[in-house]
DNA sequence: AGGCTAATGACAGCCTCTGACAATTGACAA
DNA sequence: TTGTCAATTGTCAGAGGCTGTCATTAGCCT
């Protein structure tokens, strides 16, 4: 951001996001239109979408940083860690380092609020969902390349990755349902399901 | 479907329902508009927001159909069977009978290239995705009463639907976009990947 | 046959998103 | 400094999804 060109549209993005999730956290997503946050900037509503794809993205814009942040995690896991663990260890470590990543576009505390609203949006939460998708992609690729193997001869990176990704997901909803919305209790969370998982697969829960 | 109105109104939703996969199909999702499958079957664009919800809801309505199938599937499995088996028993066999749940609306052809329509049409795939959190929710319950264990104490339940729902989504995604695109395959995949999840968890991929 | 109710059509309107063109504003060299 | 070039923005116009409203039609039932 050398030109003042550059450094007044680094504003307007930021006036925009910040704009948006503020009225996306008090009004609701669906109760909060273009225009609204167009003219809470004061710019005209084309101008939104020179800078958003859609309201989505604008919603899902802290996510995209964090996910980008935890990606970058898994890539600098020692080598020597099975796949599962380094993936374990990267979202702890991501989790750990959110607000180094978040600071400079919003508070922590709006990521969380945000949190909630994408949970409770079917929008947003179909929107999440399917960019997930492209995240496991992306991550299955770094586990493949990572352990030497060939992603089209063999299932076991994506299907480590899908595996994860389920469960990561299942923590994030209860989670935001929950009670103890801090970064704590995902935390907890996140290492408690993932030790179930062995337990939930194969046994009978049964206790006859 | 007594009355000659009760005829006439299904007979409507399943002009709607058949155009629009007919269109969705040929000329694809989003190069479809709701006014061209109102205007191919002669009523006003109106009517077709009165039989489904949303464009999204026709694309989805065989899914949901089938969905609904494999509910009945996993209530029915003996209760011998682990949850996971359970859970694998009912989808084969969901597929087996998959004919019989869809013949009366739509040939099973037209079901598989809606299949493909979904996965690789943005929209609909997120959509898709919303739903089978849904699903998921709901498989949960019955695995739950199953065990005769308590959903908001014992995170097994929800915690092996999710790595289940992992491995299936990851199953529909290669399938779909796979060269052998049959029934046969698809079940061949399923066992195949099912297989894989133990390895593909806790071991380390190389071979050194 | 005639009243009742459900289904439909016809508008009008809101919201998201896009293309096109003109106006503005910063960048940069002469 | 000024003039030219390029990037940013505003303004319109319009498509497409979706909803509320109200009048009209058409099946139902006595």
């Amino acid at each position: 951001m050398e030109t003042l060109r550059e450094r007044k549209k680094q504003r307007t993005r930021e006036a925009l996001l910040r704009t948006a999730l503020e009225l996306f956290t008090t009004q609701g997503y669906e109760g909060t239109t273009v225009d609204d946050i167009a003219e809470a900037v004061d710019v005209s509503q084309r101008t939104f979408f020179r800078y958003f794809a859609g309201k989505e993205e604008a919603a899902l814009a802290l996510e995209e940083m964090t996910v980008a942040h935890f990606l970058e995690a898994v890539r600098e896991r020692p080598l020597h860690e099975a796949p599962m663990e380094a993936l374990r260890q990267a979202v702890l470590e991501g989790w750990d380092t959110l607000n180094d990543v978040i600071e400079a576009v919003a508070p922590v505390e709006l990521y969380l609020r945000m949190y909630k609203v994408v949970e409770s949006t079917p929008a947003l939460l179909a929107a999440h969902l399917r960019r997930s998708v492209e995240t496991e992609e992306a991550i299955a690729r770094i586990l493949a390349e990572r352990e030497g193997v060939d992603m089209d001869t063999d299932p076991r990176p994506r299907l480590a990755v899908a595996v994860f990704g389920g469960v990561m997901r299942l923590t994030e909803r209860q989670w935001s349902t929950g009670e103890d919305f801090s970064l704590d209790a995902m935390r907890a969370l996140t290492v408690s399901y993932l030790e179930q998982v062995g337990p939930a697969l194969s046994e009978s829960w049964r206790t006859h």
